[in-house]
DNA sequence: AGTTAGTGGCCGGCCAACTAGCAAATGGGC
DNA sequence: GCCCATTTGCTAGTTGGCCGGCCACTAACT
């Protein structure tokens, strides 16, 4: 009630207080991916993160209780931002081989646009690296991907896409670590050039599981 | 010259200075392999790999110079313990696929069972999270390896054992990646069974670069 | 006026590296 | 063949820096 006479004009732009906590919250989140994906975990200190965000170095502990929940929100933010639901409408129209193959790629497309699953992928570097328990995590939304992947093997066998002798929790697998392998090289290498990759990755999967061999 | 009256016994183990210096050394690097194998990358600090080797937390700096210079040792000796040079025999009597595929198999065992290994892929994805230079040796390493897998696809596609159509560097770049994301997940979920992962890598590679596609 | 967002000072802990000093070998002179 | 000055392996105390987290406080909103 009574908003404020803001006759001077808008700027004074007066928010709630859930607006503030939900901006600053946000705004802290991404922060921490850019200094994660810029600079490496370790520079992810308090200080540096409110800082970028245009805060103190205080407010996210306030915000999310530690350093721990802080990171456990990038993670969460990270992967809902590239996750395989984005493309499930696009994959819908096709068979399930080219599903599998288009997930591929913007899977590796991604790894070079999008500053999040960068650092989704050097935080679960860090994870292995010190043994955290953050691995417990990461392994259940694997374990996730997994599932997508293999629902898409198998649709692919059913619609004749993908040949019948291809097991699909092995497939999976494959496929799995192939995007984690990638993601490896290419972060150890950032020179490298990701088009070529692309290609060969997703022209060695076709080949891999295509079509029916020849009538049998 | 005048090896001290040791009258009192053996065990005095009187030892040249080099002696004791390269024992120290080994010692120190192995006790750095154990923590991060065990610990993880983090720690593993001087006071901590001192304790394990049995000295003080200062021999470190004073043997290796600094962190770096005992993490480059660390490195290279686990580079030099598990590298495929020691498969060159018996994947000279093979056929170029079988080979990949020993060699293959091989580092997936290795995986599980050498502390070397573990204390490598732990220190890359180490490197990987904090944008460190040593990127830039591991990536050089990793060359290394693609050279000798490529060679063998060469040999495979001139022996028969692989189909030509397959490109060399490609599938070469393919094995690597996929050496490394069976390694990320083995060490994000540790509890994961080995065995059915080495078969299926090991099969799916053969079907997918295995001999004339017809006829065969 | 009361609640909630956000800040800055501070503490305890940890770590890499420097330094002075101790102990174990070494080797040249006697 | 022995002895002692010198070198070299190794140690412990210390320092300076950084980081996560706590707390009392101010500012913004209701």
């Amino acid at each position: 009630m009574g908003d404020r006479m803001d006759d001077l004009g808008a700027p004074v732009a007066r928010r709630t207080q859930a607006d503030r906590r939900a901006e600053s919250g946000r705004g802290l989140v991404q922060a921490a991916v850019s200094i994660v994906s810029q600079r490496g975990v370790g520079a992810a200190t308090f200080e540096a993160i409110g800082a970028e965000a245009g805060y103190s170095r205080s407010l996210v502990t306030q915000r999310f209780g530690s350093k721990r929940g802080l990171i456990d929100a990038v993670i969460e933010h990270a992967a809902s931002s590239f996750g395989p639901q984005r493309l499930a409408e696009r994959a819908q129209s096709l068979s399930g081989l080219e599903g599998l193959l288009l997930l591929l790629d913007t899977y590796l497309i991604e790894l070079s646009t999008s500053r999040e699953l960068r650092t989704y992928f050097m935080l679960l570097s860090s994870a292995v690296a010190e043994l955290s328990e953050l691995r417990a995590a990461f392994a259940a939304e694997h374990e996730r991907v997994k599932g997508h992947l293999a629902a898409l093997v198998d649709k692919g066998r059913a619609d004749g896409s993908i040949r019948p002798g291809v097991d699909a929790d092995a497939a999976a697998l494959m496929i799995g670590s192939l995007q984690l392998g990638l993601s490896m090289q290419l972060l150890v290498d950032p020179a490298m050039d990701l088009d070529p990759i692309r290609r060969i990755a997703v022209s060695t999967v076709r080949l891999s599981f295509a079509g029916p061999p020849a009538g049998g």
